[in-house]
DNA sequence: GCCAACGTTGGC
DNA sequence: GCCAACGTTGGC
């Protein structure tokens, strides 16, 4: 079992509309980063925990605790013309992008990036690296233990 | 809105 | 395969 954290505008998909979602669950589509989809593709499983991150907003930090519900499946939007996402080089015979489920656990009060730079036990932590730009980084278990048993409040 | 950092693109 | 130009990310 590994531990993610992954990245979202709450501009686009937050916490609430993730908790407004049939199954509170949310595919993860729209990775077009090839390290960030080599986690997705070729490490992600079902079950595996993830912290659910606002970024690009006024106050960025873990917004929630989710899992990854589903296994790796290609990403839908990559073949649709009129997305954003599209991208005239997949195939469905070959895709290139992927999507997992993501489904809440619960949610949290905010964790502000500001308190986790805090903390030296995070200080290694992928995504609060300098000039670390990946929506989906590996935590170590240890990170993830140390964030629910000590900086998640409730 | 600024801007540093990084990824991607494409001419050569 | 180099590398300059460009686009994007995301904290501040």
């Amino acid at each position: 079992m590994r531990y993610w954290l992954m990245k979202t505008e709450p501009s686009d998909c937050s916490i609430d509309d993730l908790a407004a979602m049939p199954g509170q669950t949310v595919a993860w589509y729209g990775v077009r980063n090839y390290q960030a989809r080599n986690f997705m593709r070729d490490q992600m499983r079902a079950g595996d925990g993830a912290l659910f991150y606002h970024s690009n907003c006024a106050t960025p930090g873990i917004a929630g605790i989710a899992r990854v519900a589903s296994t790796v499946y290609p990403d839908a939007t990559q073949f649709e013309r009129n997305s954003k996402y599209y991208d005239p080089k997949a195939t469905p015979e070959t895709p290139r992008w992927f999507n997992v489920d993501v489904q809440l656990v619960r949610k949290i009060p905010l964790i502000p990036i500001r308190e986790l730079r805090r903390h030296p036990e995070l200080e290694r932590m992928r995504a609060l690296q300098r000039g670390n730009r990946l929506s989906i980084t590996p935590l170590d278990p240890a990170e993830w233990n140390f964030i629910l048993k000590n900086l998640v409040r409730d």
